[in-house]
DNA sequence: CCTCTCATGTAAGACGTTACATGATTCA
DNA sequence: TGAATCATGTAACGTCTTACATGAGAGG
């Protein structure tokens, strides 16, 4: 039910077409959430039969351009969403990488490999780190809480890399000295 | 997928049933992956029916206790196992914590309530950082790459809640030189 | 006796991802 | 002319969560 929360947010500041929605939340969230096309127009659509949006279709005959639709944000949806960003803390973060879940398990594989693996991946939140970064000097006069969710996402990729380099660096040196046991 | 591997890389240890891979999955990367017995027991039949597992019923006419599978792993699916965890890196991580999407919007809320959540939020924070320390303690002395694991939740809880309480000083800062403005 | 933990399983539904289909505009 | 981006949408599939159903043993 989160996204549909994020969509009504989102239309706090202005009205948008589906698209640009998408954009926006990878922008302004991408580092805590993510989302896609399959998910903005049905729940466009639900959030419309519910009226907790409104829509106008923005091509007159004979405009150019693909078809836009423009939504925007009801006083029903305005009353929706502030009982949601009233709402206690719930349910726990989740933090799921593919990467982790076989790190667990490299001590079952080949250490060589294991090795490469990992560099593979410190390359990686290497360069999504830049990526934040870069973003983050075109968002860090935005809106308070963007740019602290923005912080956020940086200070969590920096613990991950700097966590990945130190385990790396122990991982090889047992590797060195355990050779042949078990 | 990951779940299968999950299993699969458990059942290296020793062989299981399936109570007792959940309560294993949540101590060895409860930090990085949730799980419940809705997956478990799905997965366990058709990584069975795949040859990859191998099952036996544990209870002969008239033991005690509730039934119980054990189930071990074949050399079939250790190969599958091997296999996976050659891999090169594959998709990134996905963060999701329907705080943090609450958080992006606090603007459009009241500030007093905004800051009571945030306070909650960290309480929260702490409450897990306690027992995850604990645990760790219990975790500290076992396989090398759970216990970087665990260590990695530990720090990511940490700037969690170090982030948190940044953000909530600022905020309240701002709330207060603010008042008024939009 | 009651509650907690151990133990196995199913079903429904919510949520997310990927792939597909379509088509215009912009820029090199 | 071709590629990239903007734009809307659907369908199929996978995955995850929640709730339900069942029952034994252990400990207070």
């Amino acid at each position: 039910m989160a996204i549909r929360h994020a969509i009504l947010g989102l239309l706090h500041y202005r009205s948008m077409h589906g698209y640009r929605i998408k954009t926006q939340i990878e922008q302004y969230f991408g580092h805590v959430w993510s989302i896609n096309f399959g998910q903005i127009y049905p729940n466009l659509k639900s959030l419309l039969d519910e009226g907790l949006i409104d829509m106008t279709e923005e091509n007159q005959a004979g405009m150019r351009g693909p078809s836009r639709k423009l939504y925007s944000i009801t006083d029903k949806g305005r009353e929706a969403f502030a009982e949601w960003i009233r709402k206690p803390p719930e349910k726990n973060m989740i933090l799921r990488d593919p990467f982790l879940m076989r790190f667990v398990f490299f001590g079952f594989g080949e250490k060589e490999r294991a090795l490469e693996i990992i560099d593979d991946q410190i390359r990686l939140y290497e360069k999504q780190l830049a990526l934040r970064k870069e973003r983050y000097k075109k968002l860090k006069d935005r809106e308070i809480h963007v740019r602290l969710i923005s912080e956020l996402g940086i200070e969590l990729n920096e613990a991950f890399t700097a966590w990945l380099k130190r385990a790396r660096k122990e991982l090889h040196r047992n590797g060195k000295g355990d050779r042949g046991r078990k």
